[in-house]
DNA sequence: AGACAATATTGATATTTGTCACTTTCGTTA
DNA sequence: TAACGAAAGTGACAAATATCAATATTGTCT
């Protein structure tokens, strides 16, 4: 139990049985009964809200947790040589991370919290232990899984060929998609991320971002302002990704929603 | 059991046991025991080898097998709209296929043979099944995910900001690794795929894969002649790739070997 | 509120890479 | 073996993006 009065204010607040929480069936959406879940439940621990510019883990860190974003937003990094780094990845509501971590025992690069987040925590150990029982449980990671490794396949679609131009597109698209999945609206959402961020991302520099962003709103794709963002034609700003495979392969629209 | 003659001839020509066969510590590294690996092995089916050009599975196919590379190489790739193709990454032997598919249930890219390839097929209903009395199993295709995750993460880092030198560096470096962890020489090797699919993975032009090509072997790094390479300094090559992490960060060097 | 630091935007210029056109080499098939 | 088409290499040029420099805006701290 913490001390001081914030912390059990925070915790009050964010205590949410996984059936009431509004991830729930992104983290689990899978055939899970009650008992199952609550077992579940009993070891996975809520953590107080995070700071902006906290850590989750740093590189480097023996790997003891998976963790799920509740609230708010993460990104992972890797420190290089020239002081540097190296983003690989934003996590928002609904999302994992630490899923790299599990092969090695390590983490293999920091999270940091873009801004104030409220994250769930579950120790991989115990998590192991109980599936041991519940197969399910594997089972549903490894759907987790499955779909991390497919995003991270888009995300390669999307750095490998475009243009600046396509590939902001494709961020934002991919942005759009994920909030809306999460209950929120697809056209209008605030990106906690810095131009710096994401220009990092996206292997363009800042300045590029930045006019790319200008030229969007001239073109009336979008309105920005800062970190709020207006999508005005969201159709025309997936058209704009490149990504739309060939013939007869509409069923598998690989710039992904989710 | 198969019924046509075809079959049978593959499997006695290809019939060789996991624990016999040469990358057994790549795809089963946990301590699975005799009992369990026959098991496994019961489900397992060696395919016969397929010609380069040959496809293991389309896009938008219906997700039934995972695919473990067991000599040759395969390349999977997404149709685009203009009749192109995105190259999503190369599978060496000892890696597997068709992990990203397990969530859709369907593949989301196409697996094309870039030379005569034999690979191991595991159909994944049989898995889950034995799964269930084995949760080893789980835990061993979770690790191999887990790896996989990595090294998406590791292709981001490569794509993300990097020069057409420091694209080509890394991914040379990428492939000299994963052969000498098979056991090959990681100087002196055969690229089983065309300029065209590297520039194509590392959203370059072929142009400018070839002129790079041509600047190293300036330079006196490799060798090349063709898809022959022999690499003469390696350890040039890792530091042109640009991906060393900065402080206290050797121990978790990212851009990875295996 | 004021001041400072961080972040974002804009413009001018340099560099890199892509595109186009052509040549050479290789591999396959008749 | 010859002939063809595909793949690879090279050069000239154009286009895209990075870099550098300056300014504007925002957020934060006191």
């Amino acid at each position: 139990m913490s001390k001081n009065k914030d912390t059990v204010v925070s915790l009050s607040k964010h205590k949410i049985a996984c059936k009431d929480c509004s991830l729930f069936q992104i983290c689990l959406p899978v055939g899970i009964n009650g008992e199952e879940l609550e077992r579940l439940e009993q070891i996975i621990q809520r953590r107080r809200p995070v700071k902006r510019g906290d850590h989750l883990y740093h590189g480097g860190e023996p790997f003891r947790s998976i963790y799920a974003v509740r609230s708010g937003s993460v990104k992972s990094y890797v420190p290089t040589k020239n002081g540097n780094e190296q983003v690989t990845g934003f996590h928002l509501p609904g999302e994992l991370l630490g899923l790299d971590a599990i092969n090695n025992k390590m983490h293999s690069c920091s999270a940091k919290a873009l801004e104030t987040t409220s994250v769930c925590e579950i120790p991989y150990d115990e998590f192991e232990l109980l599936s041991n029982e519940l197969p399910v449980l594997h089972r549903q990671l490894i759907m987790l899984m499955s779909k991390e490794i497919f995003e991270e396949e888009t995300h390669t679609l999307l750095l490998g060929k475009k243009s600046a131009e396509e590939r902001l597109a494709a961020y934002l698209f991919s942005i759009s998609s994920r909030y809306h999945r999460r209950g929120f609206s697809a056209s209008e959402f605030y990106l906690s991320m810095s131009r710096n961020d994401i220009g990092n991302y996206l292997g363009l520099a800042v300045e590029t971002v930045s006019r790319m962003f200008t030229r969007f709103q001239e073109e009336g794709l979008l309105s920005v302002e800062r970190k709020h963002i207006v999508i005005h034609d969201l159709e025309r700003l997936k058209m704009m990704t490149g990504a739309v495979p060939g013939k007869g392969g509409e069923q598998f629209f690989c710039l992904r929603s989710s």
